[in-house]
DNA sequence: ATGACTCCCAGTGGGAGA
């Protein structure tokens, strides 16, 4: 079983990028950020016609997610239960018995804005939500842009980003209190090339200096963690002629 | 360097992203 997460920066101009991808990777399942789609646009036809089923959760503007599979997915979830968010963030569905839930967690602006405190509010609502979920769904992977560099080693320059944005104390703190109910990093599964990184700038020729950071991931439950047999990030549609900042992360997983 | 790029909605500029 194949899981990708990409955060595309708008669908509506990623489209074919994202159907060129579906057609070599193959995966069964693929969690999309960043839509920027309200649900009347949301591409489902061009989806169809690729062999992918989907499920999506759009705004205008900003924000939406959406989770392509091969088989349909079931007990399908928009948002996360109980919390009350105009923006739309969450969709989570069960593929071939595993809990699938794609994120996009809030970017937070800067640590002392309040959006930052919507973000660390909205982290602390999405962990109860899925220490849940894992206890009803042991085989449960947690995907998507995370809008955290979760360590040092994730960070191109770790001195100048030190306390910024995806980097504070606090946003550490949460990765590490994701891993806390129980989920595992697939990336840190495996021997890792150094300065590997899923998201650069657009500016400064971020991505031809291979200036980044980690920020995209796939978490995955105890019961899971045995099957997965790789975790890689996808450099490849980085290098398009028009594409988005980040990379799609992957992750191959020895389950029917 | 409060920048640089890209996307969106707007409307000939500004917010947001990360």
């Amino acid at each position: 079983m194949r899981l990708a997460t990409w955060n595309v920066n708008s669908l509506a101009v990623r489209l074919p990028q994202v159907l060129d991808w579906l057609q070599l990777h193959q995966p069964d399942a693929l969690c999309l950020q960043e839509t920027k789609l309200t649900d009347d646009k949301f591409p489902h036809a061009e989806f169809t016609a690729a062999g992918y089923f989907a499920q999506w959760h759009g705004q205008k503007t900003y924000n939406g997610v959406a989770l392509l599979t091969r088989a349909p997915a079931t007990d399908v979830v928009r948002n996360i239960p109980g919390l009350d968010d105009p923006q739309a963030r969450v969709i989570a569905g069960t593929v071939q018995g595993v809990r699938v839930i794609g994120a996009y967690m809030p970017n937070g602006q800067a640590p002392d804005s309040d959006k930052f405190v919507y973000k660390m509010r909205w982290l602390d609502a999405l962990r109860a939500w899925v220490a849940t979920e894992a206890r009803t769904h042991p085989m449960l992977a947690l995907l998507g842009d995370y809008n955290i560099a979760p360590e040092d080693r994730d960070v191109y320059d770790p001195v100048a980003w030190a306390g910024q944005i995806l980097c504070t104390p606090q946003e550490r703190a949460h990765f590490r209190g994701l891993i806390e109910i129980g989920l595992h990093d697939a990336f840190r599964l495996f021997e890792q090339p150094p300065k590997s990184w899923s998201w650069w700038d657009y500016r400064n020729l971020a991505f031809r200096r291979n200036q980044g950071l980690r920020i995209d991931h796939i978490l995955v439950t105890e019961a899971l963690r045995p099957a997965v047999v790789s975790c890689t990030i996808d450099k490849l549609p980085r290098k398009n002629e028009r594409p988005s900042d980040h990379a799609p992360v992957v992750a191959e997983l020895s389950v029917p």
